[in-house]
DNA sequence: GCCGTTTTCGGCCCGACTGTTTTCAGTCG
């Protein structure tokens, strides 16, 4: 999405959160948060649109339009900057705090002027808490430990930490005799980019010792809450999970419940209520007879509300609702359809593990994979022409014993990835990218240039006509490291111009490009491929990751490159 | 503040758990 819909919905996302600590009217607060999240989904930008244009946007009305209309003009709105007025910035950074909600954070401002977590941290300790209306013993050590874990770095972890602790998780509840069904939900099923904490469902007619194996884990460091269907526990590394237990009949409303997020399931549940129906985790029922209409499975659950089963990593109020009603969701990609991987390393250079080592893994899953070590430019990988000459030759000689050894056939592609130079340059000349099957060019250096130079860059290498895939086009970390700043709409129009493809990585520290943006790249006309940028063998099972993310920017297999047959994908690699 | 195959006014998702509440508010997801 363009980058002045971020910046306007983090507006009303702010003003949202002052309003209802100064006790506002909530529904009026929710329409904000509404309004942002319509905002920050929104493909065009906001700020070059009419105001008849803004009124079109669902949950933005007279009222919020001319704030946006505000905002583009003067990077703020008058009654946001009135509250900003009243509250401190750090009183809204107090509710980062858990347990700490809007209501006891104002208090806290008000009643002993605290506007920031360090403050409370010396307040608790000099006993001011303790005869403050609704704040008891219990609260004073909850509120200190949660200040600690929020100054400990990380709180959030990657998706693969994230399904590694669901994993252990459910391979410990699901030996306890009685469990029935387990799985993970919440943020996890929907592959967010980074997870606060780990859901877990399970069906069970007694909860009971499923809590226990649970609270009783070795890595199971303090107990949250327990209660007889939820019991939260953090780990010794830090990371909350919750285990809910329902009955095996409620398993399907229960998994849509908790699988979220919380704005879809308002949305569903609004339609629910218009229809005179009720949905909650334990089914969907009949408002007057209070009858439960079904329970048992998603599918029957989105079925009787007229609407298509949705796929987990779509729900999250970006029109997923409006287009399954009307039928019309998108046959998003999945593992099965992709057939091969263009980004990968071997220990040529920086990868752990040997092409034939890499390649045997590869052969497991992909009919084609390309080898794509890095050039020259990245002077530590100490790459030279004969090295990549050498490995080309490798690389075909395998590849000629692949297809007659007998096995799974696979197509071996020799390629390269090539570092974009602060002009937009890359390593080799013309001549020597000619020999290449393939070639990713991404940038690993300069990344603070300012944004014009920045667009330029990218601008030129997709011009290159041997360049084909711009790899991790924001070169961001998840928690490590900002985005580069570049014109998207620019970039885009010059790999939709130029048939250079963005690459959808799928190393859980990256998912780069990021989903938020894959849809607006996607209606201006780019194609993607889905790479594991792989280092290691461990790192070709992350493919399920960039997967979930292309789900994530509603793209269908026509949309990426590394799902077509091998013959289409030649056609694109010779950007006619 | 937004929205309407109920509605232009009157609603706005629903339930579990905790702590300090003696009947429920706040927080969370």
């Amino acid at each position: 999405m363009p980058q002045a819909n971020d910046a306007a919905a983090a507006l009303l996302d702010e003003y949202a959160d002052l309003y209802v600590m100064t006790g506002g009217d909530p529904f009026r607060a929710r329409v904000y948060g509404k309004a942002a999240r319509a905002i920050s989904a929104y493909p065009r930008d906001i700020s070059e649109l009419t105001p008849a244009e803004l009124l079109k946007i669902t949950g933005v009305g007279k009222s919020i339009a001319g704030k946006i209309a505000e905002i583009t003009a003067t990077g703020s709105f008058a009654e946001l900057d009135d509250l900003r007025a009243d509250i401190p910035d750090g009183v809204r950074q107090l509710t980062q705090i858990p347990a700490l909600g809007p209501r006891r954070a104002l208090q806290l401002y008000q009643e002993l002027q605290i506007s920031s977590p360090e403050q409370l941290r010396d307040a608790i300790a000099a006993g001011q808490l303790n005869d403050l209306k609704g704040f008891g013993s219990k609260s004073a050590e909850k509120l200190l430990r949660g200040i600690d874990l929020l100054e400990s770095a990380g709180q959030r972890v990657l998706l693969n930490v994230a399904a590694e602790t669901a994993a252990r998780v459910i391979e410990v509840v699901e030996r306890v005799p009685g469990c029935q069904r387990i799985a993970a939900a919440g943020s996890l099923r929907r592959a967010s980019e980074s997870i606060g904490d780990v859901d877990v469902l399970a069906a069970a007619e007694d909860s009971g010792p499923l809590m226990t194996a649970l609270t009783s884990m070795p890595e199971s460091a303090e107990i949250i809450g327990s209660g007889p269907t939820k019991t939260s526990i953090r780990t010794s590394a830090g990371l909350q999970v919750d285990l809910r237990v329902v009955g095996l009949d409620v398993w399907g409303a229960a998994l849509q419940y908790f699988t979220g997020s919380q704005a879809h399931n308002v949305r569903v549940r609004e339609i629910a209520v218009r229809r005179k129906l009720k949905l909650s985790e334990y089914g969907l029922f009949d408002v007057e007879s209070g009858h439960l209409i079904c329970s048992e499975t998603e599918e029957e659950v989105y079925a009787r509300l007229d609407m298509q089963w949705i796929p987990p990593t779509l729900r999250e109020d970006t029109g997923e609702v409006e287009a399954a009603l009307r039928h019309e969701l998108p046959p998003v990609v999945t593992d099965a359809d992709v057939r091969g991987d263009l980004h990968s390393h071997t220990n040529l250079t920086d990868g752990q593990a040997s092409l034939e080592e890499m390649v045997a893994a590869a052969r497991e899953r992909y009919e084609y994979y390309a080898i794509t070590d890095h050039a020259p430019n990245l002077v530590m990988q100490r790459m030279t022409d004969e090295k990549m000459l050498t490995q080309r030759e490798q690389v075909r000689r395998l590849g000629e014993r692949l297809a007659s050894d007998g096995g799974r056939p696979l197509v071996l592609l020799h390629g390269t990835e090539l570092n974009i130079g602060p002009d937009g340059s890359v390593d080799w000349p013309p001549e020597f990218l000619a020999g290449f099957d393939i070639c990713v060019a991404s940038v690993h250096s300069h990344f603070d240039q300012p944004r014009s130079e920045m667009t330029r860059r990218f601008v030129r290498a997709c011009e290159n006509p041997h360049v084909n895939i711009i790899g991790h086009p924001l070169t961001r970390k998840i928690g490590r490291r900002p985005p580069v700043d570049v014109d998207l709409a620019e970039l885009y129009r010059a790999c939709a111009e130029t048939g250079t493809a963005l690459e959808v990585n799928a190393h859980p520290a990256r998912l780069d490009l990021p989903s938020a943006h894959i849809r607006a790249a996607r209606d201006a006309g780019v194609k993607f491929a889905i790479d594991t940028d792989a280092h290691s063998l461990r790192d070709l099972t992350y493919l399920q990751y960039g997967v979930a993310t292309a789900q994530r920017g509603w793209l269908t297999p026509e949309d990426v490159i590394t799902t077509w047959p091998l013959a289409r994908l030649g056609q694109f690699l010779r950007k006619a």
